[in-house]
DNA sequence: AATCAGGACAACCGCTATCGT
DNA sequence: AACGATAGCGGTTGTCCTGAT
């Protein structure tokens, strides 16, 4: 019933865009938690840890890119001398920055001020009450409230282990988050035709069975229910066929307006290989016009990017879309996918590894089985 | 133009904590 | 309580880029 990833050789190296896309989908079947289990049933030749880096560096909506804003670089600096390497926490005080940005951050800028400093020789971003002035009060009456109680400020991101999942959605909210509910409904309210699934942000909803031509549907009440993916009336082109036989194609934010106003050519990637000027989000071309843009990561992948053979570091959309269609190559041939998501949230249409109670797992009789033909 | 040093950052590795059985 | 599986964290490495020489 679970569609089963032969034993092959783990992928290691720089992630494809084919690859995000597959990631991205099913976390938002599966949630972002049980990476291992993501790993086997996307068919991503990657382990569950890598699949978890990737989507909590790098994928994951609400990820702030470009560099660090004064305040920011203030607050490292604080909290660093408050609590040392302690990466995660520190970026739970940054929202949209990861543990591993801020890490890479201080390792290059910071600890070289630091450094810098030690000689007495830096006027700027001290640690010292001067520096104070950089940082945003109510974030340092956070630091010294986690300081004297550690445990109850909340790990910012979903699955913790240490406080449920709707705590900390509720904590994300309150920091200026991305909580995911939001995410989904922004992304539910958007059009969708019948052979459009969204994938990384939303996972389907009742309703989406009950228009299926599958064999079974999701009833939103039930315990133990299924459906299958709507079969697309209109064949549409097999941009990126993951090996798992789903034919995606990401749409991303590319189809909004741009900053002027006008329209991106329909059909542009956002990812970095199709990278342009049109691509530059406002704070992107705020970089551009201080003159500092060519120090963005973004401009010298597309810049090279047709050097680069494979694994090409891309710019993930925020947003994804992925369509499952029968004019994939392999959509005669494949496979029949069931994967298990758990529904035993009461009272709510909610998968329960959101709310906190459960990881998804196929071992569970009342789990909820998706399932869809490719 | 070529070379080199250092910045930037994605990704991996190893260890530890936590959770489920 | 013990054990295995998994997630999370911090350290490190590898690659590509820019700017200086």
């Amino acid at each position: 019933m679970v569609m089963m990833v032969t034993e092959e050789e783990t992928r290691k190296g720089p992630w494809t865009e084919q690859e995000d896309t597959q990631l991205v989908f099913f976390v938002g079947l599966f949630g972002d938690r049980r990476w291992d289990a993501i790993a086997r049933a996307s068919g991503l030749q990657r382990t569950g840890k890598s699949c978890r880096l990737r989507w909590v560096n790098y994928l994951r909506p609400g990820l702030k890119r470009g560099r660090m804003t004064p305040q920011e670089e203030g607050l490292i600096l604080e909290l660093h001398s408050r609590w040392g390497n302690r990466w995660s926490r520190i970026a739970r005080k940054l929202p949209g920055r990861t543990d591993n940005e801020i890490k890479n951050y201080w390792r290059t800028h910071t600890r070289k001020k630091a450094q810098d400093r030690k000689r007495g020789s830096s006027p700027e971003l001290s640690t010292s009450s001067s520096s104070s002035s950089l940082l945003d009060e109510s974030q340092l009456v956070d630091a010294a409230a986690e300081d004297a109680e550690p445990h109850a400020a909340g790990r910012v991101g979903f699955g913790s282990p240490r406080g449920t999942a709707w705590e900390e959605h509720e904590q994300m909210a309150a920091c200026g988050g991305f909580p995911m509910e939001q995410i989904w409904n922004e992304i539910a309210s958007s059009e969708m035709s019948g052979l459009t699934c969204y994938g990384g942000n939303r996972r389907p909803t009742p309703n989406d069975w009950h228009s299926a031509s599958g064999d079974r549907q999701l009833d939103s009440g039930g315990p133990v229910v299924g459906g299958r993916w709507p079969v697309p009336d209109t064949p549409t082109v097999c941009a990126r066929c993951p090996a798992v036989n789903t034919q995606c194609q990401s749409v991303s934010n590319d189809q909004r307006s741009s900053p002027d106003g006008s329209q991106r050519p329909p059909g542009r990637s956002t990812f970095g290989t199709h990278l342009g000027d049109q691509d530059l989000t406002p704070d992107d071309r705020q970089l551009a016009s201080d003159g500092r843009a060519d120090r963005r990561p973004l401009d010298r992948r597309a810049l090279n990017a047709d050097r680069r053979p494979s694994g090409v570091r891309h710019r993930p959309p925020d947003r994804w879309v992925l369509t499952i269609g029968p004019s994939c190559a392999n959509y005669q041939t494949s496979n029949h996918w069931e994967l298990g998501i758990d529904r035993q949230a009461p009272n709510t249409g909610r998968a329960s590894h959101l709310m906190g109670h459960r990881p998804p797992t196929v071992r569970h009789k009342e789990s909820v089985f998706v399932s869809w033909i490719v």
